[in-house]
DNA sequence: GGCCGGGGCATTTTT
DNA sequence: TGCCCCGGCC
């Protein structure tokens, strides 16, 4: 290892390196190095040659983190070494260790672990098996304190005994809460299942109850590093404290002023409070910001300065002192994703920049659709982060569900999905008799399903067949399962089970992306197995693969990075990110902070701190803005400006003339180049304004929705040029793509303003009459 | 058991 | 406005 890499530290980061005799804190300002840190430290604990590798514990939150802290690690001491540190996401690594050790727990070691999707699912049949009212017992809400019950390490006999949490539901008038937990506990273990939480509570659990287990981590774990420390949970705080509380070897690192992640359970005061729990630890401050403007850096800090919350610190930038923020104001939501647009396309010019140098941050995902309209009508290309994820979509979750299956047969949320997919004709009534069989009976229903007679199952003979059969299907799957290797049973899973016959009938849209997507699972899992191959494991079953999906939510798997377009994406998402120019939008009273969030000091401190990641994103400009009046919920709302704008010293920026923001002085100090705009005057040079002025903000132009791959446009001509026989670009015999129904010609136009139509020929399901205003669709060369 | 249409409802979401 | 869920119908 070079000798000098100590020389690429900044004074305060190589202090926090060097140190290893104790605890440690590190809080690290946004931008400050703080990956560098970490790597740097496990690097230079390595080469000290008092850790092996297995011995030093590094949790991160995301699989993306870990993966890149391990990367740069292998770049100092090689991949062999770093391959063999237990470095993870907290959830990964813990799943691990809770797999070595499952029979202590009544686990089978091939538990099956459920996403947010399979424990809603099952709390919303337990709901409608207790015959309660969803309204009140809705399936989220449900699952957010059960979720907030075991973060904070509550069992349902806890739940149950404790008073307080009684009188709270009793007062939220849903006193039969602690049986729907005490239910879902049993039906989760009884599937031998793990929701996310159960991961970190069930470690405790076998921590606390199992003191060798506890004892043989706590030696082997010499040395522990967190990252992100702000947004652990309560369970998680106490797995470290647990495993450093002989040697106090520990390093945590993270920045209170970033913690927005409470709704999941994180705890702040775990951060801000290390020191009391260790009162010999150091703290070291990484307060240089290598990222951001001086600017930025400053306005950023006038903004966090109005928590009471918060660890003081003195961040500072020795970059250019940059541009001031400059803070938009539109009337509309519309209008707001054309001024955004339209700025793009001058600062992109301006400054010379990729469209990948910018990003749109926002605080809800509804937020996007207006961009993505305004961007397509540019030409902009772009990309929207945090759809749901390749693994969670419905008919990879089916075929994925056959694997489950086919290693934990008594997964009941598996089971459902499947049980009935491909239709077999064993439908709603026969799966409630199971259910409920198999609840009087405590067993699970796979075991009803395989040998109904001995449960006494209410079904007819033809009934009895078709369970039969299915039981019979998913053996064959469990038999080779054990045998074949993982890809050979993706392979046979597809084609026997009928759900190759089902997708590949026909050629409809919905059809051919299920497909693909079905194709793509299949060579994921090859991958998955030839890459486990070069690593030398010759046997690789379909348990292997299972256990890295199911807490892959992969979102950096996103094909082709390198290619140039304006990132889309909620302000949670964007953490950790940076990007050359930033937008900030939707800053308005009950978005940005959210309306949920104005009730309580703390929460609204969070929505500070939220638009304090947003801020320091940005490297050399940041743009914020709002609007009037925005749509919500369908209707038109007048949109006040977010009271956080005014929490930002004035002097790092640009304001729009506009009363509404309150601010008492006289409108010209803030008078600048850029005063509100009241027509769409403000694009002067570019092609915009060379358009005939047809398209008013409220007119209904047609909504060009390419699918998601073809977020490149046709040529900005092909909608734009006047020459076009109509005002939004569209003439008889055009050739177009739409979402649903795939390729067609344009036959009519007719109509005017909001009622404007064309009649399409659709070359698979026939002719269709299209309102522009909500038709989605491309129009193709 | 599958399809259609009306009514109710809309945060953020690392794993 | 758009999605999701349920109930009614075939």
């Amino acid at each position: 290892m070079d000798a000098n890499y100590l020389q690429d530290l900044n004074e305060q980061q190589r202090a926090a390196v060097v140190y290893n005799d104790g605890p440690s804190l590190v809080i690290a300002g946004a931008g400050s190095g703080k990956t560098r840190v970490l790597t740097y430290k496990i690097a230079h604990l390595l080469a000290s040659g008092e850790y092996a590798p297995y011995q030093i514990l590094a949790l991160t939150f995301t699989n993306k983190a870990a993966r890149e802290m391990k990367e740069r690690i292998a770049g100092i001491v090689g991949g062999a070494t770093a391959s063999r540190l237990f470095m993870g996401t907290f959830h990964s690594i813990f799943a691990r260790i809770l797999r070595s050790h499952a029979d202590r727990l009544g686990f089978p070691s091939d538990f099956t672990i459920y996403d947010q999707t399979d424990s809603r699912s099952l709390i919303k049949t337990i709901v409608k098996e207790m015959n309660l009212d969803d309204k009140v017992y809705k399936p989220s809400i449900v699952q957010a304190i059960i979720s907030h019950a075991k973060n904070a390490l509550v069992t349902p006999g806890a739940y149950a005994a404790n008073r307080d949490i009684a009188e709270a539901d009793a007062q939220a008038r849903r006193p039969l809460l602690r049986d729907i937990y005490k239910f879902y506990w049993e039906r989760c273990f009884r599937a031998g299942a793990m929701d996310f939480d159960d991961l970190l509570l069930y470690t405790n659990i076998l921590f606390r109850d199992h003191a060798d287990v506890l004892d043989f981590y706590q030696n082997q774990f010499r040395y522990i590093l967190v990252d992100e420390y702000q947004d652990t949970n309560f369970a998680q705080h106490l797995i470290i404290n647990q495993l450093a509380k002989s040697h106090h070897r520990l390093c945590v690192v993270g920045d209170d002023a970033q913690s927005i992640y409470s709704f999941r359970g994180a705890n702040i005061d775990n951060i801000l409070n290390l020191r009391k729990e260790y009162p010999e630890c150091r703290v070291f401050k990484l307060e240089q910001n290598y990222r951001s403007t001086q600017t930025i850096v400053a306005a950023a800090n006038s903004l966090i300065a109005k928590n009471e919350e918060r660890i003081p610190k003195d961040i500072f930038s020795h970059k250019a002192v940059g541009e001031k923020i400059e803070v938009l104001s539109s009337y509309s939501d519309f209008e707001e994703g054309y001024l955004v647009a339209s700025r793009i396309t001058t600062l992109r010019m301006a400054s010379a920049s990729a469209y990948s140098d910018f990003a749109i941050l926002y605080r809800t995902n509804s937020q996007s659709r207006i961009f993505e309209e305004a961007l397509r009508k540019r030409n902009i290309p772009y990309r929207i982060y945090g759809g749901q994820s390749f693994y969670l979509r419905k008919e990879v979750k089916d075929v994925i569900a056959y694997f489950r299956m086919a290693v934990n047969p008594a997964d009941e949320e598996a089971l459902k999905r499947i049980i009935n997919y491909p239709a077999r004709g064993i439908g709603n009534t026969t799966l409630a008799k199971i259910t409920e069989c198999a609840t009087t009976h405590e067993t699970s229903l796979w075991e009803v399903v395989c040998r109904p007679l001995e449960y006494a199952l209410d079904v007819n003979g033809g009934t009895l067949n078709k369970l039969k059969n299915f039981a019979d299907l998913i053996r064959s799957f469990v038999e080779k399962a054990a045998t074949e290797n993982a890809y050979d049973l993706a392979d046979a899973v597809v084609r026997q089970s009928g759900i190759m016959g089902d997708i590949y009938t026909d050629r409809s849209p919905e059809n051919l992306s299920r497909q693909e997507n079905i194709e793509e699972l299949l060579n994921g899992i090859q991958e998955f197995c030839s890459s486990r191959r070069e690593e030398g494991i010759e046997a690789i079953s379909i348990t292997d693969f299972l256990a890295e999906v199911s807490l892959a939510t992969d979102q950096d798997s996103e094909e082709g990075e390198d290619d140039d377009r304006v990132t889309m994406m909620t302000v949670h998402a964007s953490k950790g990110l940076e990007f050359k120019h930033v937008f900030v939008v939707g800053l308005e009273e009950e978005l940005f902070p959210s309306a949920l969030a104005m009730g309580s000091a703390r929460e609204l401190e969070e929505e500070r701190r939220l638009l304090y990641v947003a801020i320091t994103r940005a490297e050399e400009t940041c743009t914020l803005s709002y609007a009037a009046s925005r749509y919500r919920n369908g209707k038109p709302t007048a949109s006040p400006p977010s009271r956080f704008i005014k929490d930002i010293d004035p002097a790092y920026l640009i304001l729009p003339d506009d009363r509404a923001l309150g601010y008492r002085q006289t409108p010209h100090e803030f008078s600048t180049p850029y005063t509100r705009r009241t027509d769409w005057g403000e694009s002067r040079n570019d092609r915009e304004s060379y358009r005939p002025q047809t398209n008013s903000p409220t007119s209904g132009t047609a909504v060009f929705r390419p699918a998601k791959r073809m977020v490149r446009i046709a040529p900005a001509a092909e909608s734009a040029a006047p020459a076009a026989p109509s005002s939004d670009g569209l003439a008889v015999g055009m050739h177009i793509r739409h979402d649903r129904f795939g390729v067609g010609e344009i036959r009519e136009i007719s109509g005017e303003g909001d009622n404007r139509k064309i009649n399409v020929d659709f070359e698979n399901v026939g002719s269709k009459l299209l309102l522009l205003k909500f038709a989605k669709f491309v129009v193709l060369e």
